[in-house]
RNA sequence: GUGGAUGUAGCUCAGUUGGUUAGAGCGCCGGAUUGUGAUUCCGGAGGUCGCGGGUUCGAGACCCGUCUUCCACCCCA
């Protein structure tokens, strides 16, 4: 029968897992460097859980699960496999009302969307989260900033950085315009400004309903001067209170991570950043590489609202998110990645019947060493066994043929350079502990 | 969800206006001193031409449908 994966999946053969376990181990070091707690949630919620929160789009591309029985075949659904990790973050603190305050948790799990696949984009991917729940202290946007930046630093991509926007500064803008009752589809429009241009950009506007002069004045107050305090003293005289509150915000947040060793040219006030989900209502950020056009590898915000709208208790929180698929193409593109194909750092081949003992108990007092160890466990001669080593790609062999066998010795040859040479048993080990 | 491309050996691809047994490179298997891979030489195996219909004396080539992958939109990581 023809097989293959549902569209927009991935298997992940051990070659593949070697890099992302790579990914996910560092990114996870790093969010634990920085405090962050681990948690882990379902794979799916409850449907009303997930609804409402993403906007209309992101409703239509939650993945739902039909219901048990007589439901699934009237299509009813109600349950549905989660979208992100914030929202089931926030269903956790609502739940966990003892949690001690402020709450900092990392979160590395795939997430599923109904959305179309195109390149650096899946139905199913992972998350690597971060957030900071309980405190509206901007440090808490700031350390968000600073662990993301240091989470691509540690995985070889210094080149990342963070645009940052704050939600009350484009609520101020569209009030201003007079689209106080459109401010996400205002959003959404000047989202798209990257892609389209600002011309378009005016035109989606008009349909909303602004006049020309409303647009002018928009485009009046998002053409800001370079450098992050021009830039903000600009925001701040065109704004109104509320938008200005959003202006020190970013202010303090800039501060905290100049203070926490980010280099401030790595952070870049844009005002036109807008980010689709509903969700936030503060500070936004969006992370992006300058190498490839992958789109952002990363993105997060304030959303204080998110948790009131399971507990009723308003909490405060804020997060970021890298998707690690997009990285990975990246490092794969810039060729970051170790070259190693195995996981076994070296293969103990059995020269014959007669020495396979010889063999085992080497590759066992190797193990023992702590040296990651392959045993050949195919049929076949050296030169076959050669040849496996050579296309699995082990970066060292062990042969222990009657000669070494008869003198206590082994050969060990590194499969890269062709050099060998035969050493004591004890040498060997040696030597292959600290290659 | 909308629009556009794509699908031929394990992989990357050729395949002329429809015409005999469908090709190449790489890989794979075997051999070239039976204790040595990756290099070289010789030989070999391997294809329901995505799938299902249709047109035709004849389809890998044309038409319809379907699935896959990819690109753009939408949105996002």
């Amino acid at each position: 029968m023809a097989v293959y994966l549902p569209k927009g999946t991935r298997d992940f053969l051990p070659e593949q897992m070697r890099t992302r376990l790579f990914v996910l181990d560092t990114v996870r070091s790093v969010f634990s460097r920085f405090g962050f707690e681990p948690l882990e949630t379902p794979a799916f919620e409850r449907i009303e859980t997930l609804t409402g929160k993403y906007g209309d789009e992101g409703d239509k591309l939650i993945y739902k699960i039909l219901k048990r029985g007589a439901g699934a075949e009237r299509g009813e659904c109600d349950q549905a496999l989660r979208y992100d990790l914030t929202v089931p973050l926030a269903r956790v603190v609502a739940m966990n009302p003892d949690l001690r305050m402020p709450f900092k948790r990392y979160q590395t799990q795939p997430v599923w969307r109904a959305d179309r696949p195109q390149r650096g984009r899946f139905r199913e991917f992972w998350q690597c989260d971060c957030d900071v729940v309980g405190t509206k202290s901007p440090l808490a946007e700031a350390e968000c900033i600073a662990v993301a930046l240091a989470a691509l630093d540690a995985l070889g991509l210094p080149g990342a950085v963070i645009r940052l926007n704050d939600r009350r500064i484009l609520r101020s803008i569209a009030v201003a315009a007079g689209a106080a009752d459109k401010e996400i589809p205002f959003l959404i429009c000047l989202d798209k400004l990257d892609k389209i241009g600002r011309d378009k950009v005016s035109a989606e506007f008009g349909r909303l309903g602004l006049d020309d002069a409303a647009v002018a004045g928009v485009w009046d107050v998002l053409t800001v001067p370079d450098g992050h305090d021009p830039a903000l003293d600009s925001l701040e005289a065109a704004l109104d209170d509320a938008g200005r509150e959003g202006v020190d915000t970013l202010r303090a947040v800039l501060d905290a991570v100049g203070r926490m060793g980010v280099a401030l040219d790595r952070v870049q006030i844009d005002p036109t950043l807008a980010r689709g989900l509903d969700y936030y209502t503060g500070p936004v950020f969006e992370i992006s590489l300058p190498a490839g056009d992958i789109g952002s590898v990363g993105g997060g915000g304030r959303y204080d609202g998110l948790v009131g709208m399971f507990s009723g208790r308003d909490v405060p929180a804020v997060g970021i998110a890298l998707g690690i698929e997009r990285i990975i193409m990246v490092l794969e593109e810039q060729g970051k990645l170790s070259s190693q194909r195995t996981t076994a750092d070296v293969l103990v081949t059995v020269f014959s019947d007669e020495q396979r003992n010889t063999s085992l108990s080497f590759a066992t007092r190797l193990r023992s060493a702590g040296v990651k160890t392959d045993l050949y466990l195919g049929e076949g001669n050296l030169k076959k066994q050669l040849k496996y080593a050579n296309a699995r790609g082990y970066p060292n062999i062990v042969i222990i043929g009657p000669d070494e066998s008869e003198r206590g010795e082994v050969t060990v040859r590194n499969l890269d350079s062709g050099e060998q040479s035969k050493l004591s048993a004890g040498d060997a080990v040696r030597s292959l502990t600290h290659s």
